[in-house]
RNA sequence: GCAGGGGUGGCAGAGCCUGGUCAAAUGCGACGGACUCAAGAUCCGUUGGCCUAGUGCCUACGUGAGUUCAAAUCUCACCCCCUGCACCA
């Protein structure tokens, strides 16, 4: 019957709710193992991306339960920052796109009307997210969620952050971020048409000082260094150029270039009055580095919306400069003498600017998409091969040379820093307006540059276990790399910053060490605390063990017991904590979760283990909102089953590669579920008492196999332990029943010791198996299985093995007859003579062949041949005769079927056995009968 | 650009650290067959190319070069893909 995965989940779900299994409380002489993933954002339904990585965790917590640990595995709520409140306002701006996502996932029509409002959405989400972690079976503490922009939370972040203010790494500075100058808002990612993240990008702009006059025409650049072999500026003959006061240093940029000015100086004064591109066109500008006079001459490629609407040309090292100035050269009956800086072994300048020139202007006018592919490969040949050819930097290759001029320049107030948007296509905001630079003063951040504060971070990253390995590198590499960081922000939801209080906390510095919150919410609400007790005095005594209960309970009104036992829950939970997340995370959440541990929290209480895991796609496509492609976890387990997607999504890929989520995959998973389901019903028709050479073999499997899984688990390989504890298993119980395999106590154990092995990632399959198998407890309380090394029986796998090969002989020699046309009426198969095998366990005890050879004298050729086997590494285990003559006769039936002929087991030892060709240990002598 | 991870057969994915036993585990898919009224499940076989069909030959593990008696595996260079790059969770 076809087994009813969604009843079992269900049956299951609610016992062990009911049952309150999952609840963890402080056990003295018990360890403890505390578990976080990070905390899903609320503002979505969960999809299968994550129920990977709660699965992840929840494999991990009751694999360690069964190991014997008291393991905490708590969920909470994340609700701060901008995304909620972006979706809020899109809302009431009656976005269309942003009413379709939400259709597409499934939420009611009536539900996102009242998302205008952004707590709506919190209030909304919760619930289904919580339905969907309890119908995945997450062996969670549900009496410890929170929302993390709860008032008693807030207190704890507030704390947090005077900690770090203490600890002298919140500091005020200036930053950039892309702004939207119309509706005057920093935008990131969510705010941008086309959702893309505006990407600022430093570069250097050099200041030409307009001969017999005050002002200075700006010229933005990548390639500082070329500034030596600049002949004239180019500016655009249909743009307006304007004035602009920066610092009290007047310079002449393009009209569309102010908005970039404006935002991103602070001292800033833009003059009225409007010049033509003609009254500039013609006039000498002064070479800071050189003092040369060089002309400003016009060409159209020049765009006045970027940069600064001027830019220097210099012919020999820009296929653009080259073309635009000997065409305006030409035209203008002037010379143009270009100048080689930069030498590139087989690269020929001259050559080459002469053929662009040519195929550029071929047609009479000029084809910039030409210019422009030689100009892609230009640069990239000079920057990775050139050497300057000038004096000072001669020698030196590009990359160090353009430090160092950048560096000349900008000390001697030749250049400024101008910050410029870096994306290929023009970045707009939503509202339409082209997305700027902007600089914000008096910032406060985090200051993760900090030389002690990294070292501290990387004492606790050398002393924690890191899986998968390989993904140690990318915390060194992201703890070396991270710098100043935002702390506040204008808008969204969550904690007021306490230093300015009219922002917010950044919403990935408050989810760092929030985990600690866990280890006692439920008691502040058992206990009915209100926000305000919750004083610096009460945190620093329960995370930091600082002051006395007594002196913290007069000053907070919390009863000295609650103050020890919240200060002892905390203590103990976070005596071991292993934190868990998606790989994308690890260069910000996790390292910066890494970082404030290190520095908040007592050495006791960092960190011990850090795990990540990679993404889910489906259908080999990325999954995403805006395309409507999402598996959402709650349809996919009405679909497949909870534990079917379970097991595919956490145990289908390693945890550092993605895992392609398609139909056929899971439904092979499910197809094995239920043949483990038909087996055990087959059990009560099973009557063998005797042990057979088969459940020996069985029994090695088994038992090699919690082995393996042990220890695959201890790495936290999922994949490899569960091909081993699912689809191989599933392998071995047919491969049983195909050797007539039928003893119900050796299957019962064996079915009994999967369930358990597969309780951490099928968690309700198992404890259905469990207890069909007759059992009351839990298996989800139950302990992990050991293995018997007795069991471990390499003899009989190897005799095993030896059947496969000869049973392939069999099969390949009946294939050929097959094609000759050959009939036949049975196949007879010899087994050796009881004195050859005794031959051949005596060879591979290492007896003296010469010794054999006295004693079976008739049999000489074969002990030489086997003694050769031997040395060559073939032959290592015993065999016994009995065993392997009863196996084949166990096999016999499935082999008729097979290869549908009659099939006889014979034994050379009987005397009646005509033996003219002889039968080996190892190889079965076959006979055809025709 | 910077940093991290990769490129293996129709696909997914092991193996590469510790070179040979690797035409390359395992799973899936596809094809053929058995069973079935039929479908599914199950079982068996084929699944780089070639033919003389042999435990045969050729070509293969991103590209090129090198080390070696021997390279998917070691070294170097190159190309390509994925992920992250700052206020965004």
């Amino acid at each position: 019957m076809s087994i009813d995965l969604v009843a079992i989940e269900n049956k299951w779900n609610e016992e062990w709710l009911n049952k309150r299994i999952f609840e963890a409380e402080v056990i003295d002489n018990k360890k403890p193992y505390m578990i976080v993933p990070a905390f899903p954002y609320v503002n979505g339904n969960l999809h299968i991306g994550h129920i990977r990585t709660y699965t992840t965790a929840d494999v991990v917590a009751r694999y360690k339960r069964m190991r014997g640990y008291n393991v905490l595995y708590p969920i909470g709520f994340h609700a701060t920052g901008t995304p909620i409140v972006a979706v809020a306002e899109r809302l009431a701006n009656n976005d269309q796109d942003m009413i379709k996502q939400l259709k597409n996932d499934k939420i009611p029509e009536d539900v996102i009307q009242k998302m205008r409002d952004p707590i709506e959405i919190v209030n909304y989400f919760i619930p289904r997210q919580l339905e969907a972690f309890k119908r995945y079976g997450m062996s969670i503490d549900y009496r410890r969620q929170f929302v993390s922009i709860e008032p008693l939370f807030s207190k704890f972040i507030e704390w947090q952050f005077n900690k770090l203010y203490e600890k002298g790494v919140l500091v005020k500075g200036t930053h950039y971020v892309g702004w939207c100058p119309l509706e005057k808002n920093a935008v990131g990612q969510h705010d941008t048409k086309g959702d893309v993240q505006p990407e600022i990008e430093k570069l250097v702009a050099i200041k030409f000082k307009l001969k017999d006059s005050n002002d200075y025409i700006l010229c933005l650049t990548y390639r500082p260094e070329t500034i030596f072999g600049a002949t004239n500026l180019f500016i655009n003959k249909n743009a307006k150029y304007r004035r602009v006061l920066i610092d009290n240093v007047s310079y002449i940029v393009s009209n569309e270039s102010i908005i970039f000015v404006e935002n991103q100086f602070n001292n800033v004064e833009v003059k009225d009055d409007v010049l033509d591109a003609s009254s500039l066109e013609g006039k000498l500008v002064v070479n800071p580095v050189n003092n040369e006079e060089i002309p400003i001459w016009t060409a159209d490629f020049v765009e006045p919306d970027f940069g600064t609407g001027a830019v220097m040309s210099v012919p020999m090292h820009d296929a653009f400069d080259y073309v635009y100035s000997k065409v305006y050269a030409t035209s203008h009956g002037l010379e143009l003498k270009p100048r080689k800086l930069i030498d590139t072994k087989e690269l020929d300048l001259e050559k080459l600017m002469n053929e662009v020139y040519n195929e550029a202007t071929a047609n009479n006018s000029i084809n910039r998409y030409i210019i422009e592919k030689y100009n892609e490969s230009l640069y990239k040949k000079e920057f990775k091969d050139g050497i300057l050819t000038i004096e000072p930097y001669k020698g030196m290759n590009v990359k160090e040379a353009r430090e160092r001029v950048k560096e000349y320049l900008l000390s001697n107030g030749y250049a400024i820093d101008y910050y410029i948007i870096a994306n290929k296509e023009k970045v707009k905001c939503r509202c339409g307006a082209l997305v700027v630079p902007k600089i914000i003063n008096d910032q406060w951040f985090i200051d993760y540059g900090n030389k002690e504060w990294k070292k501290l971070a990387k004492e606790l990253l050398d002393n924690a276990i890191i899986f998968p390995d390989k993904a140690r590198k990318a915390f060194y590499d992201a703890a070396e790399w991270i710098s100043l960081r935002a702390a506040e922000r204008s808008n969204g939801l969550g904690t007021r910053f306490p230093f300015n209080k009219d922002h917010i906390i950044e919403s990935l510095s408050d989810s760092t060490i929030y985990m600690t919150f866990y280890t006692y919410v439920h008691i502040l609400r058992d206990k009915k605390i209100r926000p305000e007790q919750l004083s610096f005095e009460f945190f620093d005594y329960v995370i930091n063990g600082i002051g006395d209960p007594e002196t913290v309970s007069e000053k907070t009104g919390i009863d000295i017991s609650t103050l020890k036992s919240i200060r002892e829950s905390f203590s103990y939970w976070y005596s071991y904590v292993h934190r868990h997340s998606g790989y994308d995370l690890i260069p910000s959440h996790l390292t910066m979760a890494v970082f404030n541990h290190a520095l908040i929290l007592n050495r006791e209480n960092w960190l011990k283990v850090l795990s990540v895991n990679g993404y889910v796609i489906a259908n080999s496509e990325k999954m995403s909102k805006s395309l409507g492609n999402v598996l959402l976890a709650l349809d996919m387990a009405d679909k497949y089953g909870a534990d079917v997607v379970r097991l595919a999504v956490a145990a289908g890929a390693n945890l550092f590669s993605e895992y392609d989520f398609t139909d056929v995959v899971v439904n092979g998973i499910k197809e094995s579920v239920q043949f483990l389901f038909d087996l055990l019903d087959n059990i009560s028709s099973m009557n063998e008492t005797k042990l057979k050479a088969i459940d020996y073999w069985l029994y090695s499997k088994l038992n090699r196999k919690i082995k393996e899984v042990t220890e695959y688990m201890e790495s936290l390989e999922l994949r490899e332990a569960y091909v081993r504890a699912f689809y191989e298993s599933i392998n071995e119980l047919k491969r049983y029943i195909h050797f007539n395999g039928n003893n119900p106590v050796v299957i019962t154990e064996f079915l009994e010791k999967l369930a358990l092995l597969l309780n951490p990632i099928m968690p309700h399959v198992s404890e259905e198996l469990w207890h069909r198998l007759g059992n009351e407890s839990f298996a989800s309380l139950e302990s992990w299985p050991t293995p018997n090394e007795e069991l471990i029986d390499d003899s009989i796998e190897a005799m095993m093995d030896i059947i496969d090969s000869n049973v392939e002989d069999i099969k390949r020699l009946t294939s050929m007859l097959a094609k000759k046309n050959k009939s036949y009426k049975r196949i007879e198969i010899y087994i050796a003579k009881k004195e050859l095998y005794d031959i051949y366990n005596s060879l591979v005890e290492n007896i003296n062949p010469e010794e054999l050879k006295n004693k079976y004298s008739n049999y000489a050729s074969i002990i030489d041949n086997y003694t050769k086997k031997l040395k060559k590494g073939g032959m290592r285990l015993k065999l016994d005769k009995s065993m392997i003559y009863e196996l084949m006769e166990g096999y016999k039936e499935h082999l008729r079927s097979i290869l549908n002929t009659d099939i006889v087991i014979l034994d050379s030892d009987n005397a009646a056995i005509r033996d003219d060709k002889m039968a080996l240990p190892d190889k079965f002598k076959i006979r055809i009968q025709e």
